[in-house]
RNA sequence: GGCCUUAUCGUCUAGUGGCCCAGGACGUCGCCCUCUCACGGCGAAAACACGGGUUCGACUCCCGUUAAGGUCACCA
């Protein structure tokens, strides 16, 4: 136990580039990260792209970015989708660039009688399992191809038959010590002769559990922590490493992501990408905080975790056996307490995509004049996304519903009088002195004298007439942002469907 | 179905035998602030799945039941 602890600690992220970003991965690469960090240790990402036919160099791009953005950073792996790009010392860090490697061991395991040749073909395996699961067994391959002599099998791959190559399953049980779960068993009957390579005379792929097992032995990997859906395939693992003489790195498999159904989170549950949270508006704090507490805490009360704290605290005691319900009212939270915290000047830059896109602003705007606007707005954002669509009427002519200028009851001549005596009072206010707190100053002694304790009889007219819209932000700092000439040619215009 | 796993408020969770007629946060509801929407403040409702043990004493330990999830590819 002593010496386990003196061996470094090196962890992976080994995502398959066929599908973008999961918030799934992106939390097991977090975790790893924090453990790793915590530990002085090295995080490695490693891309298992042993499946040519599904995996894509956009899916490994995004999935780079996404970790980039959330801030996680490994130190040895891929670091570009352009070409052969690593650091560290361990070789290639993408599987389709490892091949050498993986056919020594299929190699080994071949000559020490461990594994064998299958060419049952997909259609037959197929009919079988079907047949298996109708009479209610378990799909087991049923070691047809165990017996073939070495003749048999020559001639078959001289003819250029396709192959799968299957280890041959040892009886036995195999037990595993999970950091998060304590004591796991299986019983080895339960497994079947799983493949671990398929190919033809002319090329041979190695398949997932062969190509894991001998790059973290390769890449010297201490901890394995990965989702709880990897449990099923640990004892496969071990076999591998006890046929290859491997060490057994320590395991530790984290609870899932659920959806509301409670079953594992997927498209069906709505966003699993992180570029779609990135896209809606969500901030990188926010993703991090939330993944993080979702089937771990510190075991306090406070809440709110920056990425460095996070790794202080960081303990895999912590973490659920039970799998955490993805619940995104609290995301929304976590979102909008961050834009809060944010600094203005960031903020600002934030948002100036979303306002692009939408057209609102140009790329010569004054960008100290929409800090403004983001000021006003700063406290009401949940998401950058939602900016557009609040802050439109700075922007934008107002096409007027009458029925919305109207308070509690007034009559198109209430209206039109408070907004004639609004008009008269702005009027008198100097440009230079059109300013929030100069502004609300006198039209708030105004509303007083003609609310006659409502206030809003003048405030909500005027707000109205300032925004087109029933909720924003206060009268006064619009008000100071649209500046005089603007302001008053709103409430004239307003005033206008009242004669 | 086999195997593996899990089980505290609606949700994320604190709790490691007495500090708990169970604490925090999100959400919900009410009140205050208030022209609106937010923010902020105050307050409320809301949980130990069930049944057996063990123990002077169980949310905490053991067994069972129930429920839920994961997994059973020439995907990873």
């Amino acid at each position: 136990m002593e010496a386990e602890k003196e061996k470094k600690v090196r962890v992976r992220l080994a995502p398959s580039p066929t599908g973008t970003l999961h918030i799934g991965t992106a939390r097991v690469a977090l975790f790893n990260y924090l453990f790793a960090k915590k530990q002085q240790g090295v995080f490695i990402l490693r891309i298992e792209d042993t499946d040519a036919a599904r995996s894509e160099d956009r899916f490994e791009k995004n999935i780079i970015e996404g970790l980039r953005w959330l801030g996680i950073e490994w130190d040895e792996g891929v670091i570009s989708d352009q070409g052969q790009s690593y650091i560290g010392d361990y070789g290639p860090y993408k599987q389709s660039e490892r091949t050498e490697i993986y056919l020594k061991y299929i190699k080994k395991l071949l000559d020490k009688d461990k594994a064998y040749y299958c060419f049952c073909s997909q259609e037959e395996l197929k009919a079988k399992k079907e047949y298996q699961m109708s009479i209610g067994q378990p799909p087991h391959y049923d070691e047809k191809c165990k017996q073939l002599t070495a003749e048999e099998i020559e001639k078959n791959i001289a003819e250029g038959k396709r192959f799968t190559i299957r280890f041959k399953t040892p009886l036995k049980k195999i037990a595993f010590n999970d950091l998060v779960r304590g004591k796991v068993e299986f019983d080895t009957n339960l497994i079947d002769d799983f493949t671990i390579a398929k190919g033809s005379k002319e090329n041979i792929t190695p398949l997932f559990h062969l190509a894991v097992v001998v790059d973290d032995q390769e890449m010297e990997i201490s901890h394995v922590i990965r989702g709880e859906d990897h449990i099923s395939n640990t004892p496969k693992q071990i076999l591998l490493q006890e046929a290859l003489e491997f060490p057994r790195p320590e395991y530790a498999h984290l609870p899932l992501i659920l959806g509301p159904d409670k079953s594992k989170l997927s498209k069906r549950h709505g966003a699993v990408a992180i570029s779609e949270y990135q896209q809606q508006g969500y901030l990188p704090e926010t993703m991090i905080n939330f993944m993080a507490f979702l089937g771990w805490n510190p075991g306090g009360e406070k809440e709110i975790y920056s990425l460095a704290s996070l790794i202080e605290e960081f303990s895999l005691d912590g973490v659920h056996k039970g799998g955490a319900i993805f619940n995104m009212q609290r995301l929304d939270f976590l979102n909008a307490f961050y834009i809060r915290k944010k600094p203005l000047m960031e903020l600002t830059e934030l948002c100036l995509p979303y306002l692009l896109s939408s057209g609102l602003i140009k790329k010569t705007d004054d960008i100290v004049w929409l800090s403004k606007i983001i000021q006003a707005y700063q406290e009401r954002l949940k998401k950058l996304s939602e900016i557009p669509e609040l802050v439109d009427f700075f922007f934008q002519e107002i096409e007027y519903d009458k029925e919305l200028l109207r308070w509690k009851g007034m009559t198109d001549e209430d209206i039109r009088k408070t907004l004639d005596k609004t008009e008269e009072v702005l009027e008198k206010i100097e440009p230079e002195d059109f300013n929030k707190e100069n502004l609300q100053n006198i039209i708030m002694a105004e509303a007083e004298a003609i609310g006659a304790g409502d206030r809003g009889k003048l405030l909500w007219p005027l707000r109205a007439a300032l925004t087109g819209k029933k909720a924003s932000a206060g009268p006064f700092e619009i008000m100071e942002i649209l500046g005089k000439e603007k302001t008053m040619e709103r409430i004239k215009k307003a005033k206008a469907l009242f004669k």
